[in-house]
DNA sequence: CCAAAATGTTCTCCTGAAGATCATTATGCA
DNA sequence: TGCATAATGATCTTCAGGAGAACATTTTGG
């Protein structure tokens, strides 16, 4: 499974979803589903816009999880 | 930007297309968008496919590339 | 205790992946 | 070299689910 670690980053900087919504520029109803790991498709644009806000990589941000 | 290295980490592995494609079970035409950088939102079971099949992380097919 | 903010929930709209098909190009073999 | 087959590119329709917005609920702090 990939596994969204938004809500460990965001935690770690106690951010708040409407403060990640408002900075980001992305919609809120799409940071709360990344954040309770709800979403199955990404738009590229979203993640670049995390990343740039989180100044993170993309492997911090999705992680592959091996699961057999 | 949001860079996509499916082209390279297949050219390494001198794997073709259809080979992913096969492999992996997703759409040749989602393989050839993502190698040819012209998706813009991308499911996360299709990450999850190619980083099985490729034996990859997600940074390694995704990167956060900072253009100002 | 109350007002404002944050989060959760639900709805519609619309984009682009999925899937199939056809055209074109590349490859291998006799 | 010519032909058959495979691979890729291009295009179209269908449809799942994210994007976005609005409303409901919960949380916070003053």
């Amino acid at each position: 499974m990939i596994k969204c670690h938004l809500s460990r980053l965001m935690g770690e900087k106690k951010l708040k979803i409407v403060d990640v919504a408002r900075e980001t520029g992305v919609n809120r109803g799409t940071i709360t589903r990344l954040y309770h790991e709800t979403a199955s498709r990404v738009e590229l644009d979203v993640i670049e816009a995390l990343c740039r806000y989180l100044d993170c990589e993309v492997g911090e941000l999705f992680e592959y999880v091996n699961e057999k």
